[in-house]
RNA sequence: GGGCCCGUAGCUCAGUCGGUAGAGCAACGGACUUUUAAUCCGUGGGUCGUCGGUUCGAUCCCGACCGGGCUCACCA
């Protein structure tokens, strides 16, 4: 398996099955009659109440009413994310973040309390270098201690984890998800999860019949001995994860170290280097923060999975119930260059995506998509078809373009409140900010050459620019744009003004069809596309050519090749000095 | 082998508290033409995987089956 994908399974998903079960419980019961009552209850629409508003109507609204029905006496709603930082943190892992910073807001829209924490799982130990890493022999060296232990191999950040988080946690600010981050090396060095831990062992019995039970639907078959004891942890001599445990009393575990022969005591009332595996972790913390809604991806959700032995370990162990779920499917790269695959991996991160897609698009692509379908991020020609059905949804959203109908509508205004950064409700006599289409930017970017402020200025001089909002928009898109042009763009969309005019030979005709196409940029210091649109209808008139057989002459003089951007645009943006230096001189002396 | 998810127009996906279904793209037709897969208007296209059951009525509920994906030691 390339190293790229090894991640997946840091990822933490949870299943489509979840959604399934939790459709059956009385819980979720009564959360599907309020969604009906909603779509149907036209008769009370004097009070839209919470959870009626047709307007909260998206899967995340779903989410949220089914957590709000599950947790009614909740004062503060707890959601939580979590990721294990063993590698580069991709687009995939995002996935986890998204789906609950989504809920997180319809939770809020609904009046309530959040808190969305986000757990990275840096106590985890290095159990394989990634393919894409520096310095492999170090990281070799260091195989079996705590991520958060190993040095970063960039020598950036105090650790191989801290490295992975802080790029992650640094992409996530301009999409506006500021979850309260928890590093979980942290917390149990702190001794944060000592009663956790306690508990676990106490309930040992318990937690063995329900790991077992699902071992015994394997073929594999291994039983967990009457021994075993829900503990892991590193040496505190050589820091590796090589450790047999006994417990002392309640709260003291002596351990013996198999790699260097240390031997200790741990009060895990004092912290340390003591944890709890990954099935028991999970819900220890459910408990411990009292989690009412985490989603998971669909390596977690099936039954056997680590959800489903985590539901009953939290209940038998820690008195508390499961979050509610929703499953996410995995997130596909399409349009990555073969040839780079090998050099950069496979991993594609979101300070990628951001460098092609702004963050208000990106967003969307994670707010359209159900969960549980996987979907493709492309960085090919589907770019543009992308940014055009958003700048769609966004003009219907802001009832520039015609909805199908009301509802529709409604649609469009909370899939952009969703997507946008802030958050913020498009209403009634909103104006839509102008931004450019991505298709129209790719040209002027290109005449001016990559210049962010000469493109954004050509706006405003043509008078679309329609304030501040437009303004960061335009120049945040053109970014994108001129990146997608440099790396991913076709050759066929590249486009280069000539610097020094080309001399060509006229026929009679061609002559006469340039001239006609100058006349009216002579003396002109600047001019408008709606000027120039009457000279191009009647062009060729009268002569052998017409448009199409023409314009090549005019795009192999402007920039070396037979088509181009559409010509009006292309003239209005260079101004008519620059086009007639490079199209006048082809011209017959006396013409 | 057990389990879960998915299977809706050529493609990517919505949707239906059960009353024979939609969007975008593609295709086709037309208009326009100011040519980077330009733009505009319009049209066609689906027995909603198969077979049963419940129902006055199922694409939506239940069962079986087929196909695809995932999952079932540890680690996360």
């Amino acid at each position: 398996m390339a190293p790229g994908l090894d991640g997946r399974r840091a990822l933490r998903s949870a299943p489509a099955s979840s959604l399934l079960a939790a459709a059956k419980s009385p819980a979720l019961v009564s959360a599907g009659l309020l969604a009906a009552s909603r779509i149907c209850d036209n008769l009370s629409a004097m009070e839209p109440a919470a959870g009626q508003d047709p307007y909260l109507n998206h899967w995340a609204d779903a989410a949220a009413a089914k957590t709000l029905a599950a947790h009614a006496d909740a004062k503060v709603v707890t959601v939580a994310a979590g990721i294990t930082p063993s590698g580069v943190v991709h687009v995939g892992n995002f996935r986890e973040v998204i789906t609950v910073d989504l809920v997180a807001r319809a939770l809020r829209d609904r009046g309530a309390d959040v808190r969305f924490i986000y757990s990275w799982d840096d106590f985890d130990v290095l159990r394989k270098v990634p393919a894409d890493m520096p310095q492999r022999d170090m990281l070799n060296d260091n195989l079996r201690r705590s991520i958060s232990a190993v040095p970063d191999p960039y020598g950036e950040h105090d650790s191989y984890a801290g490295h992975n988080i802080a790029a992650f946690e640094k992409s996530l600010a301009p999409l506006g998800i500021q979850p309260e981050f928890i590093r979980q090396s942290q917390r149990y060095r702190a001794g944060a999860y000592a009663e956790g831990i306690r508990l676990a062992l106490k309930h040992a019995a318990d937690i063995r019949a329900v790991l077992n039970s699902v071992r015994d639907k394997t073929t594999a078959n291994t039983r967990l001995e009457d021994g075993w004891l829900p503990l892991s942890g590193f040496c505190d001599n050589c820091g590796r994860d090589t450790l047999a445990f006994a417990v002392q009393d309640e709260w003291t575990v002596h351990y013996d170290c198999s790699a260097c022969k240390h031997a200790a005591d741990v009060d895990l009332r004092q912290g340390g280097n003591l944890k709890l595996p990954w099935r028991i972790d999970w819900p220890m913390r459910w408990a411990h923060e009292r989690v009412c809604f985490e989603p998971g991806g669909k390596d977690h959700s099936t039954a056997g999975g680590s959800f489903d032995t985590a539901k009953d370990i939290v209940r038998v162990v820690y008195g508390w119930q499961a979050p509610e779920y929703v499953g996410y499917d995995f997130v596909r790269i399409k349009g990555r260059a073969g040839k780079i695959s090998s050099s950069k991996g496979d991993v594609v991160t979101v300070s990628d995506c951001l460098e092609i897609y702004e963050p208000e698009v990106l967003r969307w692509m994670f707010v359209s998509f159900r969960p549980n379908t996987e979907f493709q991020i492309s960085f090919d020609l589907d770019v543009i078809t992308l940014y055009e059905n958003f700048d769609r949804t966004r003009r219907i959203a802001y009832g520039v373009e015609p909805a199908k109908d009301a509802q529709a509508r409604l649609v469009a205004q909370r899939t952009m409140q969703l997507a946008s950064v802030d958050h913020r409700r498009i209403g009634e006599g909103d104006v839509l900010p102008f931004v450019p289409g991505f298709r129209h930017l790719s040209m002027t970017l290109q005449i001016f050459e990559g210049d962010l402020d000469k493109t954004v200025a050509y706006y405003a001089e043509a008078g679309q620019i329609n304030g501040d909002e437009s303004r960061r928009l335009t120049r945040q898109r053109a970014r994108c744009v001129w990146n997608w042009i440099a790396e991913w763009g076709p050759d066929e969309f590249r486009y280069q003004l000539r610097r020094e005019p080309k001399l060509r030979e006229l026929s009679a005709d061609e002559a006469t069809c340039l001239a006609r196409l100058l006349a009216p940029l002579r003396g002109r210091e600047e001019i408008r596309e709606d000027e120039l649109v009457p000279t191009m209808k009647t062009l060729c008139e009268g002569t052998g050519l017409d448009n199409k057989t023409f314009l090549p002459v005019v795009y192999d003089l402007l920039i070396g090749r037979d088509k181009g951007p559409k010509l009006t645009t292309l003239i209005t943006a260079i101004g008519p000095a620059r086009a007639l230096s490079l199209l006048a001189p082809s011209l017959p002396a006396g013409t």
